[in-house]
DNA sequence: TCGACTCTGTCGGCTGGCCGACACTGGTTC
DNA sequence: GAACCAGTGTCGGCCAGCCGACAGAGTCGA
Protein backbone atom coordinates (compact mmCIF):
# COMPACT_ATOMS: atom_id res chain seq x y z
CA UNK A 1 0.00 0.00 0.00
CA UNK A 2 1.23 3.38 -0.74
CA UNK A 3 -0.29 6.47 1.69
CA UNK A 4 -0.46 9.71 0.49
CA UNK A 5 2.74 11.64 1.42
CA UNK A 6 4.68 8.43 1.89
CA UNK A 7 7.86 7.77 -1.02
CA UNK A 8 6.73 6.82 -4.29
CA UNK A 9 8.43 3.45 -5.57
CA UNK A 10 12.30 4.02 -4.93
CA UNK A 11 12.09 0.76 -7.14
CA UNK A 12 14.25 2.31 -10.06
CA UNK A 13 14.56 -0.77 -12.69
CA UNK A 14 10.45 -1.20 -12.71
CA UNK A 15 9.99 2.64 -13.26
CA UNK A 16 12.95 2.68 -16.04
CA UNK A 17 11.80 2.22 -19.54
CA UNK A 18 11.53 -1.39 -20.93
CA UNK A 19 13.55 -0.40 -23.44
CA UNK A 20 16.31 1.01 -21.43
CA UNK A 21 16.03 -1.71 -19.16
CA UNK A 22 17.09 -3.88 -21.29
CA UNK A 23 19.98 -2.07 -22.85
CA UNK A 24 21.15 -1.77 -19.10
CA UNK A 25 20.87 -5.25 -18.37
CA UNK A 26 22.90 -6.07 -21.13
CA UNK A 27 25.67 -4.21 -19.29
CA UNK A 28 25.22 -5.89 -16.18
CA UNK A 29 27.43 -8.74 -14.36
CA UNK A 30 25.15 -10.95 -11.82
CA UNK A 31 26.37 -12.39 -8.78
CA UNK A 32 24.70 -14.27 -6.23
CA UNK A 33 25.61 -12.79 -2.42
CA UNK A 34 24.81 -14.77 1.19
CA UNK A 35 22.90 -13.80 4.60
CA UNK A 36 25.37 -11.67 5.55
CA UNK A 37 27.65 -11.44 3.20
CA UNK A 38 29.09 -8.18 2.11
CA UNK A 39 28.87 -6.48 -0.75
CA UNK A 40 31.10 -3.65 -0.08
CA UNK A 41 32.38 -2.55 2.84
CA UNK A 42 34.20 0.97 4.01
CA UNK A 43 37.26 1.87 2.06
CA UNK A 44 36.91 0.06 -0.30
CA UNK A 45 37.49 1.20 -4.19
CA UNK A 46 33.80 1.71 -4.87
CA UNK A 47 34.32 1.63 -8.74
CA UNK A 48 30.88 -0.26 -9.28
CA UNK A 49 27.08 0.58 -8.86
CA UNK A 50 24.94 -2.25 -8.24
CA UNK A 51 20.88 -3.58 -8.57
CA UNK A 52 19.20 -5.42 -6.53
CA UNK A 53 17.69 -8.14 -8.26
CA UNK A 54 16.13 -10.55 -5.17
CA UNK A 55 16.48 -10.66 -1.67
CA UNK A 56 17.56 -7.65 0.44
CA UNK A 57 20.35 -5.40 1.45
CA UNK A 58 20.83 -2.66 3.99
CA UNK A 59 23.17 0.14 3.80
CA UNK A 60 24.82 1.52 7.01
CA UNK A 61 27.32 4.04 8.62
CA UNK A 62 29.70 2.06 10.72
CA UNK A 63 30.46 4.12 13.91
CA UNK A 64 34.30 4.00 15.56
CA UNK A 65 32.91 1.89 18.39
CA UNK A 66 31.20 -0.44 15.30
CA UNK A 67 27.81 0.12 16.31
CA UNK A 68 25.71 0.11 12.70
CA UNK A 69 24.14 3.10 11.56
CA UNK A 70 21.07 1.71 8.78
CA UNK A 71 20.94 4.59 6.19
CA UNK A 72 18.46 2.53 4.19
CA UNK A 73 17.27 -0.72 3.14
CA UNK A 74 17.34 -2.21 -0.32
CA UNK A 75 14.69 -3.61 -1.92
CA UNK A 76 14.67 -5.68 -5.33
CA UNK A 77 14.96 -3.33 -8.32
CA UNK A 78 16.56 -0.38 -5.67
CA UNK A 79 20.07 0.96 -6.81
CA UNK A 80 22.48 1.46 -4.51
CA UNK A 81 26.26 1.65 -4.43
CA UNK A 82 25.74 4.81 -6.25
CA UNK A 83 25.97 8.02 -3.95
CA UNK A 84 28.32 6.62 -1.30
CA UNK A 85 31.50 6.68 -3.14
CA UNK A 86 33.47 9.85 -2.24
CA UNK A 87 36.01 10.74 -4.76
CA UNK A 88 39.47 9.20 -3.46
CA UNK A 89 37.75 8.22 -0.11
CA UNK A 90 36.65 4.93 -1.26
CA UNK A 91 33.57 3.66 0.32
CA UNK A 92 32.10 5.68 3.17
CA UNK A 93 29.09 3.03 4.33
CA UNK A 94 28.91 -0.85 3.96
CA UNK A 95 26.22 -2.57 2.06
CA UNK A 96 25.32 -6.38 3.19
CA UNK A 97 22.68 -8.62 2.79
CA UNK A 98 20.26 -9.39 4.75
CA UNK A 99 19.27 -12.48 3.23
CA UNK A 100 20.86 -14.64 0.40
CA UNK A 101 20.28 -12.09 -2.56
CA UNK A 102 20.85 -11.38 -6.47
CA UNK A 103 22.77 -8.51 -7.18
CA UNK A 104 23.62 -7.01 -10.80
CA UNK A 105 26.76 -4.88 -10.75
CA UNK A 106 28.49 -2.51 -13.72
CA UNK A 107 31.07 -0.24 -13.56
CA UNK A 108 30.48 3.77 -12.31
CA UNK A 109 31.88 4.98 -16.19
CA UNK A 110 29.75 2.38 -18.15
CA UNK A 111 26.63 3.40 -16.01
CA UNK A 112 27.42 7.34 -16.47
CA UNK A 113 27.95 6.54 -20.05
CA UNK A 114 24.72 4.78 -20.45
CA UNK A 115 22.91 7.80 -18.34
CA UNK A 116 23.94 10.05 -20.77
CA UNK A 117 22.61 8.19 -23.64
CA UNK A 118 19.17 7.57 -21.85
CA UNK A 119 18.52 10.85 -20.46
CA UNK A 120 14.83 8.87 -18.81
CA UNK A 121 17.12 6.77 -17.06
CA UNK A 122 19.34 10.34 -15.57
CA UNK A 123 16.23 11.70 -14.54
CA UNK A 124 15.06 9.25 -12.84
CA UNK A 125 18.32 8.92 -11.22
CA UNK A 126 17.89 12.31 -10.16
CA UNK A 127 13.97 11.21 -8.66
CA UNK A 128 15.50 8.14 -6.71
CA UNK A 129 18.37 11.03 -5.41
CA UNK A 130 15.78 12.78 -4.66
CA UNK A 131 13.86 10.92 -2.30
CA UNK A 132 16.45 9.83 -0.54
CA UNK A 133 17.97 12.92 0.41
CA UNK A 134 14.33 13.97 1.57
CA UNK A 135 14.12 10.68 4.02
CA UNK A 136 17.96 11.23 5.78
CA UNK A 137 16.65 14.93 5.91
CA UNK A 138 13.50 13.65 7.70
CA UNK A 139 15.67 11.04 9.48
CA UNK A 140 17.86 14.08 11.02
CA UNK A 141 14.77 16.18 11.57
CA UNK A 142 13.28 13.02 14.19
CA UNK A 143 17.03 12.75 15.25
CA UNK A 144 17.11 16.06 16.48
CA UNK A 145 13.39 17.10 17.31
CA UNK A 146 11.50 13.68 18.70
CA UNK A 147 12.35 11.38 21.76
CA UNK A 148 12.67 7.69 21.22
CA UNK A 149 8.90 6.50 21.76
CA UNK A 150 7.83 9.49 18.64
CA UNK A 151 10.75 8.09 16.66
CA UNK A 152 9.89 4.49 17.28
CA UNK A 153 6.25 5.33 16.29
CA UNK A 154 7.37 7.42 13.29
CA UNK A 155 9.50 4.61 11.93
CA UNK A 156 6.50 2.26 11.98
CA UNK A 157 4.69 4.69 9.89
CA UNK A 158 7.12 4.73 7.74
CA UNK A 159 7.36 1.16 7.37
CA UNK A 160 4.07 0.25 7.31
CA UNK A 161 3.85 2.80 4.07
CA UNK A 162 6.29 1.07 2.75
CA UNK A 163 6.17 -2.31 3.72
CA UNK A 164 2.94 -2.88 5.06
CA UNK A 165 -0.30 -3.97 3.40
CA UNK A 166 -4.00 -3.97 4.92
CA UNK A 167 -5.54 -6.43 6.56
CA UNK A 168 -9.27 -8.00 6.38
CA UNK A 169 -10.05 -5.82 9.83
CA UNK A 170 -8.42 -2.49 9.09
CA UNK A 171 -5.35 -2.71 10.14
CA UNK A 172 -1.75 -2.65 8.33
CA UNK A 173 0.86 -5.31 8.81
CA UNK A 174 4.89 -4.84 8.33
CA UNK A 175 5.44 -7.80 5.57
CA UNK A 176 9.28 -6.80 6.85
CA UNK A 177 10.43 -8.90 9.85
CA UNK A 178 13.09 -6.82 11.62
CA UNK A 179 14.79 -7.32 15.47
CA UNK A 180 14.80 -4.68 17.85
CA UNK A 181 18.16 -3.52 17.10
CA UNK A 182 17.84 -3.67 13.38
CA UNK A 183 15.18 -0.48 14.40
CA UNK A 184 17.28 0.38 17.01
CA UNK A 185 20.01 1.09 14.55
CA UNK A 186 17.79 2.95 12.17
CA UNK A 187 16.50 5.80 14.48
CA UNK A 188 19.63 6.17 16.89
CA UNK A 189 18.96 4.58 19.69
CA UNK A 190 19.71 1.49 22.06
CA UNK A 191 17.78 -2.07 21.22
CA UNK A 192 16.16 -1.60 25.36
CA UNK A 193 14.30 1.52 24.38
CA UNK A 194 12.84 0.43 21.33
CA UNK A 195 11.96 -2.41 23.53
CA UNK A 196 10.29 -1.05 25.81
CA UNK A 197 8.65 1.69 23.06
CA UNK A 198 6.78 -1.61 21.62
CA UNK A 199 6.02 -2.66 24.51
CA UNK A 200 3.78 0.70 25.81
CA UNK A 201 2.83 0.77 22.22
CA UNK A 202 1.20 -2.91 23.05
CA UNK A 203 -0.04 -1.79 26.29
CA UNK A 204 -2.08 0.69 25.22
CA UNK A 205 -3.33 -1.81 22.42
CA UNK A 206 -1.93 -0.24 19.45
CA UNK A 207 -0.35 -3.08 17.73
CA UNK A 208 0.55 -6.28 18.20
CA UNK A 209 3.01 -8.67 17.27
CA UNK A 210 1.74 -11.84 15.42
CA UNK A 211 4.60 -14.20 13.99
CA UNK A 212 7.46 -12.17 14.44
CA UNK A 213 5.48 -9.24 12.54
CA UNK A 214 4.41 -6.15 13.62
CA UNK A 215 0.34 -5.50 13.08
CA UNK A 216 -1.21 -1.98 13.72
CA UNK A 217 -4.33 -2.23 14.85
CA UNK A 218 -6.06 0.42 13.49
CA UNK A 219 -4.53 1.76 9.97
CA UNK A 220 -6.37 5.37 10.70
CA UNK A 221 -3.87 5.85 13.07
CA UNK A 222 -1.50 5.98 11.30
CA UNK A 223 -2.73 8.91 9.47
CA UNK A 224 -2.89 10.93 12.83
CA UNK A 225 0.63 10.35 13.53
CA UNK A 226 1.94 10.81 9.97
CA UNK A 227 0.20 13.95 10.44
CA UNK A 228 2.83 14.74 12.91
CA UNK A 229 5.88 13.53 10.41
CA UNK A 230 5.42 16.42 8.14
CA UNK A 231 4.90 19.20 9.59
CA UNK A 232 1.70 20.66 9.98
CA UNK A 233 2.79 24.22 10.55
CA UNK A 234 2.93 26.45 7.94
CA UNK A 235 5.22 28.18 9.87
CA UNK A 236 5.28 31.15 12.21
CA UNK A 237 7.58 33.75 12.48
CA UNK B 1 41.40 25.49 0.23
CA UNK B 2 39.99 21.82 -0.29
CA UNK B 3 41.51 19.01 1.91
CA UNK B 4 41.35 15.79 1.13
CA UNK B 5 38.61 13.96 1.51
CA UNK B 6 36.12 16.91 1.67
CA UNK B 7 33.33 17.35 -0.61
CA UNK B 8 34.36 18.68 -4.05
CA UNK B 9 33.20 21.99 -5.61
CA UNK B 10 29.49 21.54 -5.07
CA UNK B 11 29.43 24.59 -7.21
CA UNK B 12 26.56 23.25 -10.06
CA UNK B 13 27.03 26.58 -11.84
CA UNK B 14 30.80 26.43 -12.03
CA UNK B 15 30.52 23.52 -13.07
CA UNK B 16 28.23 23.55 -15.97
CA UNK B 17 29.67 23.63 -19.21
CA UNK B 18 29.73 26.85 -20.47
CA UNK B 19 26.85 25.88 -23.29
CA UNK B 20 24.89 24.63 -21.08
CA UNK B 21 25.02 27.19 -18.53
CA UNK B 22 23.70 29.75 -21.42
CA UNK B 23 21.20 27.69 -22.57
CA UNK B 24 19.84 27.34 -18.98
CA UNK B 25 20.15 31.01 -17.91
CA UNK B 26 18.08 31.97 -20.66
CA UNK B 27 15.08 29.38 -18.84
CA UNK B 28 15.76 31.58 -15.22
CA UNK B 29 14.35 34.38 -14.28
CA UNK B 30 16.16 36.57 -11.50
CA UNK B 31 15.06 38.00 -8.22
CA UNK B 32 15.93 39.85 -5.35
CA UNK B 33 15.56 38.69 -2.02
CA UNK B 34 16.32 40.70 1.15
CA UNK B 35 18.15 38.93 4.35
CA UNK B 36 15.76 36.75 6.11
CA UNK B 37 13.52 36.71 3.19
CA UNK B 38 11.79 33.22 2.86
CA UNK B 39 12.39 32.05 -0.94
CA UNK B 40 10.00 28.97 0.06
CA UNK B 41 8.65 27.40 3.22
CA UNK B 42 7.52 24.16 4.54
CA UNK B 43 4.33 23.37 2.76
CA UNK B 44 4.44 25.44 -0.62
CA UNK B 45 4.01 24.55 -3.59
CA UNK B 46 7.57 24.12 -4.76
CA UNK B 47 7.01 23.94 -8.40
CA UNK B 48 10.37 25.61 -9.14
CA UNK B 49 14.10 25.06 -8.65
CA UNK B 50 16.67 27.81 -7.84
CA UNK B 51 20.10 28.94 -8.61
CA UNK B 52 21.95 30.94 -6.22
CA UNK B 53 23.42 34.03 -7.91
CA UNK B 54 24.93 36.03 -4.77
CA UNK B 55 24.83 36.22 -1.38
CA UNK B 56 24.22 33.07 0.84
CA UNK B 57 21.06 31.14 1.34
CA UNK B 58 20.16 28.42 4.53
CA UNK B 59 18.13 25.27 4.07
CA UNK B 60 16.54 24.11 7.09
CA UNK B 61 13.64 22.14 8.68
CA UNK B 62 11.59 22.98 11.23
CA UNK B 63 10.59 21.36 14.02
CA UNK B 64 7.05 21.07 15.59
CA UNK B 65 8.39 23.10 18.30
CA UNK B 66 9.58 25.59 15.77
CA UNK B 67 13.51 25.03 16.06
CA UNK B 68 15.54 24.88 12.87
CA UNK B 69 17.25 22.18 11.74
CA UNK B 70 19.69 23.27 9.39
CA UNK B 71 20.87 20.44 6.70
CA UNK B 72 23.41 23.15 4.84
CA UNK B 73 23.79 26.20 3.39
CA UNK B 74 23.96 27.30 -0.28
CA UNK B 75 26.57 29.61 -1.74
CA UNK B 76 26.85 31.00 -5.32
CA UNK B 77 26.15 28.88 -8.09
CA UNK B 78 24.45 26.13 -5.85
CA UNK B 79 21.54 24.47 -6.94
CA UNK B 80 18.49 24.36 -4.72
CA UNK B 81 14.86 23.25 -4.21
CA UNK B 82 15.27 20.69 -6.11
CA UNK B 83 15.12 18.00 -3.77
CA UNK B 84 13.08 18.84 -1.14
CA UNK B 85 9.28 18.42 -2.77
CA UNK B 86 7.35 15.75 -1.80
CA UNK B 87 5.15 14.62 -4.50
CA UNK B 88 1.86 16.19 -2.85
CA UNK B 89 2.78 17.38 0.17
CA UNK B 90 4.58 20.71 -1.09
CA UNK B 91 7.79 21.64 0.40
CA UNK B 92 9.37 19.40 3.59
CA UNK B 93 11.89 22.76 3.73
CA UNK B 94 12.26 26.23 4.37
CA UNK B 95 14.58 28.19 2.50
CA UNK B 96 15.93 31.64 4.16
CA UNK B 97 18.32 34.02 2.66
CA UNK B 98 20.81 34.74 5.11
CA UNK B 99 21.40 37.96 3.54
CA UNK B 100 20.77 40.11 0.47
CA UNK B 101 21.33 37.35 -2.37
CA UNK B 102 20.09 37.36 -5.84
CA UNK B 103 18.00 34.20 -7.18
CA UNK B 104 17.58 32.54 -10.51
CA UNK B 105 14.21 30.32 -10.86
CA UNK B 106 13.07 28.21 -12.98
CA UNK B 107 10.16 25.65 -13.29
CA UNK B 108 10.88 22.13 -12.28
CA UNK B 109 9.19 21.16 -15.55
CA UNK B 110 11.10 23.39 -17.82
CA UNK B 111 14.45 22.18 -15.65
CA UNK B 112 13.29 18.57 -16.37
CA UNK B 113 13.03 19.11 -20.10
CA UNK B 114 16.29 20.85 -20.14
CA UNK B 115 18.21 18.05 -18.35
CA UNK B 116 16.69 15.89 -20.78
CA UNK B 117 18.17 17.65 -23.83
CA UNK B 118 21.66 18.28 -21.63
CA UNK B 119 23.06 14.80 -20.50
CA UNK B 120 26.44 16.18 -19.12
CA UNK B 121 23.84 18.95 -16.73
CA UNK B 122 22.05 15.93 -15.60
CA UNK B 123 24.93 13.95 -15.04
CA UNK B 124 25.98 16.92 -12.79
CA UNK B 125 22.87 16.98 -11.04
CA UNK B 126 23.34 13.47 -9.70
CA UNK B 127 26.90 14.54 -8.86
CA UNK B 128 25.81 17.30 -6.50
CA UNK B 129 22.73 15.27 -4.74
CA UNK B 130 25.17 12.28 -4.52
CA UNK B 131 27.12 15.07 -2.68
CA UNK B 132 24.41 16.29 -0.49
CA UNK B 133 23.72 12.50 0.35
CA UNK B 134 26.84 11.41 1.71
CA UNK B 135 26.82 15.27 4.02
CA UNK B 136 23.38 14.20 5.31
CA UNK B 137 25.01 10.73 6.18
CA UNK B 138 27.62 11.88 7.79
CA UNK B 139 25.77 13.85 9.92
CA UNK B 140 23.20 11.09 10.97
CA UNK B 141 26.38 9.10 11.78
CA UNK B 142 27.79 12.05 13.91
CA UNK B 143 23.87 12.71 15.69
CA UNK B 144 24.26 9.19 16.89
CA UNK B 145 27.43 8.06 17.30
CA UNK B 146 29.49 11.60 18.79
CA UNK B 147 28.85 13.60 21.89
CA UNK B 148 28.56 17.42 21.34
CA UNK B 149 32.13 18.41 21.45
CA UNK B 150 33.29 15.59 19.01
CA UNK B 151 30.17 16.84 16.80
CA UNK B 152 31.42 20.74 17.35
CA UNK B 153 35.20 20.13 16.01
CA UNK B 154 33.73 17.78 13.31
CA UNK B 155 31.99 20.64 11.77
CA UNK B 156 35.21 23.20 12.62
CA UNK B 157 36.35 20.73 10.29
CA UNK B 158 34.07 20.23 7.85
CA UNK B 159 33.66 24.38 7.51
CA UNK B 160 37.31 24.62 7.39
CA UNK B 161 38.13 21.91 4.71
CA UNK B 162 34.72 24.29 2.64
CA UNK B 163 35.11 27.35 3.79
CA UNK B 164 38.55 28.11 5.10
CA UNK B 165 41.48 29.61 3.78
CA UNK B 166 45.39 29.33 4.75
CA UNK B 167 46.66 32.18 6.86
CA UNK B 168 50.33 33.07 6.99
CA UNK B 169 51.27 31.30 10.40
CA UNK B 170 49.97 27.97 9.43
CA UNK B 171 46.63 28.25 10.18
CA UNK B 172 42.86 28.29 8.88
CA UNK B 173 40.16 30.78 9.20
CA UNK B 174 36.74 30.30 8.13
CA UNK B 175 35.68 32.62 5.78
CA UNK B 176 32.20 32.41 7.31
CA UNK B 177 30.56 34.04 10.51
CA UNK B 178 28.15 31.82 12.60
CA UNK B 179 26.62 32.38 15.32
CA UNK B 180 26.85 30.12 17.99
CA UNK B 181 22.84 29.36 17.68
CA UNK B 182 23.36 28.50 13.52
CA UNK B 183 26.15 25.92 14.77
CA UNK B 184 24.04 24.21 16.74
CA UNK B 185 21.28 24.12 14.34
CA UNK B 186 23.80 22.78 12.19
CA UNK B 187 24.67 19.90 14.69
CA UNK B 188 21.79 19.16 16.76
CA UNK B 189 22.63 20.62 20.19
CA UNK B 190 21.98 23.92 22.16
CA UNK B 191 23.86 27.39 21.59
CA UNK B 192 24.44 26.90 25.17
CA UNK B 193 26.62 23.92 24.39
CA UNK B 194 28.02 25.29 21.62
CA UNK B 195 29.36 27.75 23.44
CA UNK B 196 31.07 25.96 26.07
CA UNK B 197 32.91 23.19 23.18
CA UNK B 198 33.94 26.56 21.75
CA UNK B 199 34.99 27.44 24.88
CA UNK B 200 36.88 24.62 25.78
CA UNK B 201 38.91 24.64 22.59
CA UNK B 202 40.03 28.38 23.00
CA UNK B 203 40.92 27.16 26.68
CA UNK B 204 43.27 24.55 25.47
CA UNK B 205 44.91 26.84 22.67
CA UNK B 206 43.86 25.02 19.33
CA UNK B 207 41.52 28.15 17.82
CA UNK B 208 40.90 31.70 18.07
CA UNK B 209 38.24 33.86 17.51
CA UNK B 210 39.02 37.02 15.79
CA UNK B 211 36.56 39.81 14.77
CA UNK B 212 34.13 36.91 15.09
CA UNK B 213 35.74 34.80 12.54
CA UNK B 214 36.77 31.83 13.87
CA UNK B 215 40.53 30.93 13.65
CA UNK B 216 41.86 27.26 13.85
CA UNK B 217 46.01 27.64 14.91
CA UNK B 218 47.49 24.63 13.57
CA UNK B 219 46.26 23.30 10.06
CA UNK B 220 47.68 20.09 10.78
CA UNK B 221 45.50 19.31 13.96
CA UNK B 222 42.35 19.38 11.43
CA UNK B 223 43.97 16.28 9.46
CA UNK B 224 44.42 14.88 12.59
CA UNK B 225 40.80 15.13 13.79
CA UNK B 226 39.28 14.47 10.02
CA UNK B 227 41.33 11.18 10.52
CA UNK B 228 38.00 10.25 12.74
CA UNK B 229 35.08 11.05 10.78
CA UNK B 230 36.00 9.18 8.13
CA UNK B 231 36.12 5.60 9.51
CA UNK B 232 39.74 4.46 9.67
CA UNK B 233 39.09 1.45 10.71
CA UNK B 234 38.35 -0.91 7.36
CA UNK B 235 36.05 -2.94 9.38
CA UNK B 236 36.19 -6.11 11.99
CA UNK B 237 33.06 -8.79 12.13
C1' DT C 1 16.98 -34.37 23.50
C1' DC C 2 20.46 -31.35 24.45
C1' DG C 3 23.28 -27.53 24.02
C1' DA C 4 24.22 -23.13 21.64
C1' DC C 5 22.69 -19.02 20.12
C1' DT C 6 19.72 -15.15 19.06
C1' DC C 7 16.10 -12.29 20.35
C1' DT C 8 12.96 -10.20 23.76
C1' DG C 9 11.80 -8.23 28.15
C1' DT C 10 12.90 -5.81 32.54
C1' DC C 11 15.43 -3.26 36.10
C1' DG C 12 18.65 0.33 38.44
C1' DG C 13 22.34 3.35 38.36
C1' DC C 14 24.69 7.00 36.22
C1' DT C 15 25.37 11.01 33.31
C1' DG C 16 25.42 14.01 29.13
C1' DG C 17 23.35 17.66 27.93
C1' DC C 18 18.83 20.31 27.82
C1' DC C 19 16.57 24.05 29.97
C1' DG C 20 15.87 28.29 32.42
C1' DA C 21 18.08 32.07 34.33
C1' DC C 22 21.08 35.96 34.57
C1' DA C 23 25.01 39.03 33.56
C1' DC C 24 28.01 41.19 30.25
C1' DT C 25 29.48 43.09 25.71
C1' DG C 26 29.30 45.37 21.29
C1' DG C 27 26.67 47.16 17.63
C1' DT C 28 22.62 50.00 15.99
C1' DT C 29 19.03 53.50 16.19
C1' DC C 30 16.97 57.61 17.81
C1' DG D 1 24.14 60.06 24.97
C1' DA D 2 20.36 56.51 26.19
C1' DA D 3 17.77 52.64 24.95
C1' DC D 4 17.62 48.48 22.72
C1' DC D 5 18.87 44.09 20.98
C1' DA D 6 21.53 40.17 19.35
C1' DG D 7 25.11 37.41 20.64
C1' DT D 8 28.33 35.32 24.42
C1' DG D 9 29.54 33.25 28.60
C1' DT D 10 28.39 30.70 32.90
C1' DC D 11 25.86 28.06 36.37
C1' DG D 12 22.81 24.52 38.65
C1' DG D 13 18.84 21.48 38.51
C1' DC D 14 16.76 17.82 36.36
C1' DC D 15 15.66 13.90 33.48
C1' DA D 16 15.73 10.97 29.09
C1' DG D 17 17.91 7.41 27.84
C1' DC D 18 22.40 4.79 27.69
C1' DC D 19 24.70 0.95 29.74
C1' DG D 20 25.39 -3.36 32.08
C1' DA D 21 23.22 -7.24 33.82
C1' DC D 22 20.28 -11.07 33.96
C1' DA D 23 16.29 -14.04 33.01
C1' DG D 24 13.15 -16.20 29.82
C1' DA D 25 11.72 -17.77 25.12
C1' DG D 26 12.22 -19.34 20.55
C1' DT D 27 15.00 -21.52 16.93
C1' DC D 28 18.44 -24.31 14.92
C1' DG D 29 21.61 -28.12 14.20
C1' DA D 30 23.50 -32.41 15.65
Amino acid sequence: MQHPGSEPLSDFMARLPAADRDDLRRLTACRTVARAELIFKVGSAGDNVYFLESGRVKIYHLSPTGKEILLWFCFPGEIFGLAEVCHGGGRQVCAEACEASQVLSIRQESFKTFLAGHPAAALLINDVLAGRLRNLGNLIKSLVASDVNERVTQLLVRLAATHGHRTPNGGVALDIRLTHQEMANMIGTTRQSVTSALGELKRSGMLDVRDHHILIHDATILDTISAVAPPPVPVAR
